[in-house]
DNA sequence: GTCTATATCGGGATAGAC
DNA sequence: GTCTATCCCGATATAGAC
C-alpha cells in the first residue's frame, strides 16, 4: 500500500509506530499486572493491543523486553512523587501533598502499582540495581529532609525510613490490595467520598505519629 | 529407611504419605511465593519436594488443586494473630500485641505473606470467596470492638476500617516489600536489633493516631 | 509493517509396568 | 507409591511472502 496523504511517508510511518508501541506498553501493563510475567502471554497482549502476535514481536524482540520496557516506564512514575517532596514547605503541609499525591497515583494508576508490586514482591530481579541505585540516593535525600526537620523540633524525633515505608505501604495498600478492600468494605478509590476520607485518615494518622496537630485540611485540587 | 519395625504397614505408609504431602506444600510454597503460579514448575516444586514431579501428580491431581492447598494453608496462618485482639484488654496493649504479632509473622513466615501478597494483587481470583467470607465477618467483629473503644472515649476517633488496613500495610510492608527495604537500608527483619525498632515505631505510629499518647514519639515521658 | 505458516520447546498430565 | 515413557497443548519465536 502506498501512502495516500501528503504526509512524507517516513515521518507517517514513525509517528504510528511510537503510537503502536505505546498502545503495546499499555496493554502489557494492563496483562502484565493481572497475571504476572509468565501468565500473560504474547498473543493476548497483542489481541488487546490490536495487532497480531507476530507484529508485536516486531516492536520488541521478545517477551521480556517488552515486560522490562513495561517495567521501566511505571517506575518513572513511580519516583515522580517523592521528588517533590521538599524542605522549603512547612513540614505538615509536604507530608499531607505527598500523601494526596500517593494516593492520587494509586486511584489513577492502580495497575502500575500492582506491576511494581508483583516484581517486588518476587524479589526484584529485575529492578534490583534501580532499587540500590536511584530510589536508594532519593530516599536518602529525603530522608535528610525529615530529620533535618525533627533536628529542629519542628516534628517529633522518628525514624525517616520507618516513617517513609509506611506512607508506601498504606498508600500503595489501596492499589495493591484492592481486592481485598473491595471484599471487606465494598469500596475502592473510585468513590470520590471514600478517597477523601482514606486521604484524610492517612493525613491524620501520619501527621498524629509526627506529633503534629492536624491541621485544616489541604486544598482539594479540582 | 525401610519399615524395619512392627508398626503396622497401614500406618507406617499413611504416615509417610502426610509427610511428603507437608514437604510439597512446603516446596510449593516456596516456589510460589517467588515466582507466581505460572511461573513455578510442577517439576522444580517436585525437585526441592524430593520427589519427581509424577510422584507428586500422585499427591496432587493437578498444579492449581496444589497451588490451592498451600493458598488455604497460608489463608489459617493468616487470620489467626486477628482472632487473638479481643475488647477484653486496655486497648493500648491489644494494638500493640497485635502489631508485634503481625511483624513477627512477617519476619518468621515472609514467604507466606509473599503469596498472599501476590494472589491478592492479581485480583484474588481464588481468595475471593474467603475474603467476602471469613475474612470480612472477622473484619467486622474487630472493627466494632475498635469502635467501642472509641464511642467509650477510650481511644480517639477513628474509622476502624482504616486502621486495620494501615496495621495491615505497614506490618506486612516489611515482608511484602523485604526486597525494597533490603536496597534501601540494607536491613530486614531478620536482623534483631531492626525488628525491635520497627515493632517500636510502628506501635509508635498508631498508638499516637489513637491518640493514646501524645506529642512526639519518646519513649521516656518527663 | 503486516500477514500466514511453521519451527521448536517447555511443561502439565496420563498410561502402564513394577 | 514410584518409576519410565509418552502424549499433547500452549506459547515463544522465526521464516518468508506480500
Amino acid at each position: 500500500m502506498v501512502a495516500t496523504t501528503d504526509t512524507p511517508p517516513a515521518r507517517r510511518r514513525r509517528k504510528d509506530g511510537e503510537a503502536r508501541r505505546a498502545a503495546i506498553l499499555d496493554a502489557g501493563l494492563d496483562l502484565f499486572s493481572a497475571l504476572g510475567l509468565h501468565g500473560a502471554s504474547v498473543d493476548a497482549i497483542a489481541e488487546r493491543a490490536g495487532l497480531s502476535k507476530t507484529n508485536l514481536l516486531y516492536y520488541f524482540p521478545s517477551k521480556e523486553a517488552l515486560y522490562v520496557a513495561v517495567l521501566r516506564r511505571v517506575l518513572d512514575v513511580w519516583l515522580d512523587p517523592l521528588q517533590a517532596l521538599d524542605a522549603g514547605s512547612e513540614p505538615a503541609d509536604a507530608v499531607r501533598a505527598y500523601i494526596r499525591a500517593k494516593l492520587t497515583l494509586s486511584r489513577d494508576a492502580p495497575q502500575a502499582s500492582r506491576l511494581f508490586c508483583l516484581e517486588i514482591v518476587q524479589g526484584a530481579p529485575l529492578l534490583r540495581p534501580e532499587l540500590e541505585g536511584p530510589l536508594r540516593a532519593l530516599v536518602e535525600t529525603k530522608a535528610a529532609i525529615i530529620r533535618g526537620w525533627s533536628d529542629a523540633g519542628r516534628i517529633g524525633a522518628h525514624d525517616p525510613h520507618h516513617l517513609i515505608f509506611s506512607i508506601w505501604a498504606i498508600t500503595q495498600h489501596y492499589a495493591d490490595f484492592a481486592a481485598q478492600v473491595d471484599a471487606v468494605t465494598g469500596l475502592s478509590l473510585d468513590d470520590p467520598d471514600f478517597f477523601e476520607r482514606v486521604v484524610a485518615s492517612t493525613q491524620e494518622l501520619i501527621l498524629a505519629g509526627l506529633g503534629l496537630r492536624s491541621g485544616p485540611a489541604d486544598p482539594v485540587p479540582g
